[in-house]
DNA sequence: TCTGGGGTCCTAGGACCC
DNA sequence: TCTGGGGTCCTAGGACCC
């Protein structure tokens, strides 16, 4: 803990759904859910609008338009998420070196590492400097918290949201945090704070009053530590910029259950696939495969193999997927199927004997030709026009994708920068609609200097 | 119309080695 | 005859986070 509130953690407010409407005018003020349109969709972001209506993150979304049928439905556009997060991770890196993001939206920052005066005016002026920053570059809102240590840091920002700054004064941090739930502490989900409350502990002051050795009887050695050192407000945890990924993974829900089990071996080599190119795009290799097999009844099993030395062949990795499935029934149906690489190292090691098996096989090596065929029954591809997606019309110029069905689209006309714009009803086969790139929400001055440039001296 | 997708960390048992 | 103890790796599952 310092003596100095100069760890800022920043989050962004309902980030998916604030870019979606930065980004389309005539969904302002609006409820806006983003995330899963199909009929096993969960919603990643509701606007503050939603909210109101009690739409959460990873609740169903069809429970959510039981809730608020009105809002706008919208599929993520993380493409345009990653480029605005960019930009807010390169004005946090202008605060200091020491920047450890923790998704799109959030990260942490050091400040002290990044020479800002150790005191708490000092601090809540970077802080509030940042967040006027983040809007002129984003036109979005976040929010900061500041405090001596990482985890209340995070509980200030949280109790700055939305669009607002709240410190925590070192000194006061058992003030703070004793009348809280304990649920408030980052690492206490739904299963801790039961056992707790079974133990008849509910605030964050019961939890200390408890004592080291009773958490650790109720929760593990490692869990009930760790708690019992953040409930006395013990966090000494260091801002550590850039951490290497430990795993890659790709995993799919099926809109229906599979049962034929043609069709989730195919799947599950399909997987593999995708889960190798992410893979090589990172430059690494991985030395374990595991398999995620999600059934009907939601019960979910994982099977996993550690190969001699790490690879990144695409075949080596589907044949050990194959061979993991084989060991599982799937006969009941499947909804879910995964495949994933951990034991990651840097692809300067080379893999002597993925490269022998790739080389003993004589035929040339593309994916379509070694992997299984489709099954007969799979759908082609019809055009698809998902809610939310960008589109350009010949005639009508930039818009979005309001909706689709029985061969119409309706598209809405607008830019991030122009005023809300009128809705019109096209053909899903319409040659002159196509799709396109987002636009950036801040239209890009001329005569500015370079967005990218280093920061000021 | 219940329950996404991408991660991290921890635990626990068995194998295996010294 | 009796039956160490510690360390590491692998596998499977679970809690948690955004």
């Amino acid at each position: 803990m310092r003596g100095a509130p100069t760890i800022l953690h920043l989050d962004m407010d309902a980030f998916y759904a604030s870019v979606e409407q930065a980004s389309k005018p005539s969904l302002r003020g609006k409820p806006v859910v983003v995330g899963g349109i199909g009929p096993r969709g969960v919603v990643a972001t509701a606007s503050y609008e939603a909210r109101v209506f009690g739409v959460r993150s990873a609740m169903a979304t069809a429970q959510a338009r039981r809730l608020c049928p009105n809002a706008a439905y919208l599929t993520p556009r993380f493409g345009l998420y990653q480029e605005v997060s960019r930009t807010v991770m390169r004005l946090l890196g202008e605060l200091s070196p020491l920047v450890e993001p923790l998704s799109l939206d959030e990260a942490f920052v050091d400040l002290e590492a990044g020479g800002t005066e150790p005191t708490a005016d000092a601090a809540r002026r970077v802080g509030e400097r940042l967040r006027r920053d983040i809007r002129a570059a984003t036109g979005l809102t976040g929010s900061v918290g500041l405090a001596g240590s990482k985890m209340l840091a995070k509980i200030a920002s949280e109790e700055a949201k939305p669009d607002g700054l709240v410190l925590i004064a070192p000194g006061t941090e058992l003030e703070v945090l004793g009348p809280m739930s304990v649920r408030a502490i980052p690492g206490v989900g739904p299963a801790t704070a039961e056992t707790l409350r079974r133990a008849g502990i509910t605030t964050v002051a019961e939890t200390a009053e408890a004592g080291e050795a009773e958490l650790v009887r109720l929760l593990g050695k490692a869990h009930g530590a760790g708690l019992y050192a953040l409930a006395t407000g013990h966090d000494d945890r260091p801002v550590v910029a850039e951490r290497d990924a430990k795993s890659v993974s790709v995993e799919d829900t099926f809109a229906e259950d599979l049962t034929d089990r043609t069709r989730v071996q195919y799947e599950l080599a399909r997987l593999a696939e995708r889960c190798v190119q992410r893979l090589r795009a990172a430059g690494r290799s991985g030395r374990t495969v595991v398999i995620k097999v999600r059934s009907y009844d939601f019960s979910t099993l994982t099977r996993s193999e550690t190969l001699r030395g790490p690879t990144d062949d695409v075949a080596v990795v589907r044949e050990a997927a194959a061979r993991l499935l084989d060991g599982v029934d799937t006969t009941a149906g499947v909804r879910l199927l995964g495949v994933g690489v951990s034991g990651l190292a840097d692809y300067t090691q080379e893999d002597l004997f993925a490269q022998a098996a790739s080389a003993a096989r004589t035929a040339p090596e593309t994916p379509a030709e070694a992997a299984p065929p489709p099954p007969a029954e799979a759908p082609p591809a019809p055009r698809r026009w998902s809610p939310g997606v960008d589109v350009h019309h010949a005639e009508y110029g930039p818009g979005w994708v309001q909706g689709s069905g029985l061969g119409r689209v309706t598209v809405r006309f607008e830019t991030p920068w122009s005023a809300p714009g009128r809705v019109r009803t096209l053909s899903v086969d319409d040659p002159a609609l196509e799709p396109a790139e987002p636009l950036p929400l801040i239209p890009p001055a001329p005569d500015a200097p370079e967005a990218g440039g280093p920061a000021a001296a």
